[in-house]
RNA sequence: GGAGGCGUAGCGAAGAUGGUUAUCGCGCCGGCCUGUCAAGCCGGAGAUCGCGGGUUCGAGACCCGUCGCUUCCGCCA
């Protein structure tokens, strides 16, 4: 391979090959005349002395031009900017005692430069490369491909390798089978908007991206592909946030003659192995379940972070013996009174960050947030007075102490326990009482299969169509969907919803009377996914399975709290991309042979 | 769609209650320097303070609007 250098000098790659890496030199390579490939990650010129560190992704070393080289090789060296690319050809040599680095891993060595080819020159950076970068998202992203050079950045991609290959491994050590399925599809009208590609050879026509492949992979389990998983690209067309993207993947997998723990148990294998590959943690499993109605009573969300206890408890049974109004009317129009008992609290929490506390509360649909200190006397401030007399009575009740801060909260059963799940994700951290360094799993099961949406006066799926209500609601969620529960779970790390799934329903006439239940009309059912319904009578197997996103679990091993931080070429939080500048208008003979037209909105 | 935060040199930031040459660090350019590893020292260039309007003798700062970014709610598994 040939180079052309900017000074129009020809540079042969052959002659200075790397012959080993920068992160691997060590004492035992002493004396070693090799060459080194790389960019100008440092340049410290002495007069005299001169140090240059060289960094790839296996790591820096220092290269050391001495005070006796030639001219023109310490004019060259001193002519080289950040990031210049360059070839190094030199001789091992170890540091003397006093300069030995031990924050480096070739810090007991340099190298000795005799000869520099500069491969490539940079221009000025519009931001340092550094191991952690604190310049603008929007630069970071339009010259990502520096950004990506960063020490962090590096880490984290190398890491995503690293999960991406132990999941797999796992997987197809115990026999489940890599299958790809399409991204060209039909769209579907559950869930997220779809995105849509026009079709040129059928004018009008449209397929969608796949939002997961959940139709296919049952359709494989159809076909007798019993254990199948797929790393698999999902698109939904939906606004962005710090743990969601237009486009992001998923460890998907299915599997046939199964139940739901087997379904668990497979996806805490996948688990284990990938923190024992990665991090070099050993998980329990298996992993603690909590159901739906325990995490929602206890922590206020159906991915509780368990890092930190803080469970709530009922406080219904105080509100008869006073005469607090607010609580009692809550009650009476079959609302609830939860209690969370902050230990500790009082003294720091004023009535100003009280407030605070309670404009949280507010945002999720809470209309207040009450609260009380605990004295030794008794109860003190806020709704205090509302239940001084039973004031022993709650503080035993509720297991609460001296200086603690009991916060209150009524409403409607899904408002009070959201709206103070918030409160207690907020105390979790404004109290600093997650331990950063624990990985704390769980499983959420037995969700409800349908939700009754208020607005629509109509029953929708909780999760989506094809899940399976469990056994013994299997004569009634006909006439009385609200209590019934399904065969579905999710897999919860540290407060973040990491996988999901369920038992599917394989048999027809079930799927039909689910599709009755949330009222999809039957020619609809047919018209959008019939191939799948069909597919049900010609012997379909029972089947389950889960997806787990690759980008949220990558996230929390790198500890970052935004999976742009492990995707290498993320969009914005606008959905763009700063660097490629997508989306972008296209020609108008482009849209021609997709017969499309463009209506612009209308400017008010 | 809604709410909050931010916008000052290539990058990161400072700029009490408005006051005249807008500050600091990194980077950039020039010079010095024999052991640094975020090297150090000296000098220099670089900013219509996001944009538009307003209040004022005077606006980076105050007000209104607008655009961009960002976080959260809605939305979304």
């Amino acid at each position: 391979m040939i180079l052309t250098a900017l000074n129009g000098t020809f540079l042969s790659m052959e002659k200075m090959k790397r012959t080993a890496t920068c992160g691997s030199l060590r004492a035992s390579d002493e004396n070693k005349t090799i060459i080194l490939n790389g960019w100008v990650h440092r340049n410290r010129d002495h007069g005299g002395i001169h140090f240059i560190n060289l960094r790839d992704r296996y790591g820096e070393t220092q290269i050391v031009v001495d005070e006796d080289v030639p001219a023109e090789l310490a004019e060259l060296a001193g002519s080289l900017k950040f990031e210049y690319c360059v070839a190094i050809e030199g001789v091992v040599r170890k540091r003397p005692d006093a300069m030995i680095n031990p924050d480096m891993p070739t810090g007991e060595i340099e190298v000795s430069v005799k000869k520099i080819e500069v491969l490539n020159t940079c221009l000025t950076l519009p931001f340092m490369i550094e191991d952690e970068t604190d310049s603008n998202e929007t630069a970071r992203l339009k010259y990502r491909y520096l950004d990506l050079r960063s020490k962090g950045m590096q880490e984290r991609i190398i890491l995503r390798s690293k999960v991406t290959h132990a999941a797999r491994d796992f997987l197809q050590r115990t026999g489940f089978l890599e299958i790809e399925t399409p991204t060209l599809i039909k769209s579907t009208p559950e869930g997220a908007r779809d995105f849509l590609v026009p079709s040129r050879l059928h004018a009008g026509k449209f397929f969608a991206l796949p939002q997961s492949p959940q139709l296919y992979k049952q359709l494989l389990m159809v076909s007798g592909f019993d254990k199948y998983f797929q790393v698999a690209r999902c698109y939904r067309d939906e606004d962005a946030r710090g743990d969601r993207q237009l486009e992001f993947t998923q460890v998907d997998l299915e599997m046939s003659f199964v139940s739901r723990d087997d379904v668990l148990t497979v996806t805490e294998g996948i688990m284990a192995n990938v923190f024992k590959e990665t991090m070099g943690v050993e998980l329990q499993t298996p992993f603690e379940r909590l159901s739906y109605d325990d995490a929602m009573n206890l922590y206020g969300s159906d991915k509780p972070d368990l890092r930190f206890e803080m469970a709530f408890q009922d406080f219904a049974p105080f509100v008869p013996g006073s005469d607090f109004s607010v609580f009692k009317s809550v009650l009476e129009s079959d609302g609830v009174v939860k209690a969370m008992v902050v230990p500790g609290a009082a003294a720091a929490y004023s009535r100003k960050k009280i407030t605070e506390l309670e404009d949280t509360a507010k945002t999720y649909g809470a209309r207040g947030l009450a609260w009380m200190k605990v004295t030794a006397e008794g109860l003190d401030g806020g709704v205090s007075k509302f239940f001084g007399d039973q004031a022993d009575a709650i503080k035993s009740g509720l297991g609460a102490n001296d200086g603690d801060l009991i916060l209150l909260m009524a409403a409607d059963w899904k408002t009070a326990c959201t709206s103070l799940g918030a409160v207690r994700s907020r105390l979790g951290k404004d109290l600093d009482l997650i331990d950063e360094s624990v990985f704390r799993f769980c499983w959420i099961v037995d969700f409800p299969l349908f939700e009754y949406n208020e607005d629509e006066q109509a029953w929708e799926p909780a999760h989506h169509m094809f899940s399976m209500p469990q056994d013994q609601y299997l004569d009634t969620f006909e006439s009385d969907p609200g209590p019934v529960k399904g065969d579905l779970y999710d897999l919860v790390l540290n407060g973040y919803e990491l996988a999901s799934g369920s038992i599917r329903v394989h048999d027809p006439e079930l799927q039909q009377k689910i599709f009755n239940v949330v009222g999809f009309p039957k020619e609809q059912a047919e018209e959008r996914f019939g191939y799948l319904l069909e597919s049900f009578r010609y012997g379909a197997p029972p089947h389950g399975g889960l997806a787990f996103g690759l980008d949220r679990l990558v996230m929390i091993l790198a500890g970052k709290s935004s999976i742009k931080e492990v995707i290498p070429f993320p969009k914005n939080s606008a959905g763009m991309s700063p660097m490629d500048e997508s989306p972008a208008l296209v020609d108008e003979p482009q849209l021609n042979d997709l017969h499309l037209q463009v209506v612009m909105p209308e400017e008010d």
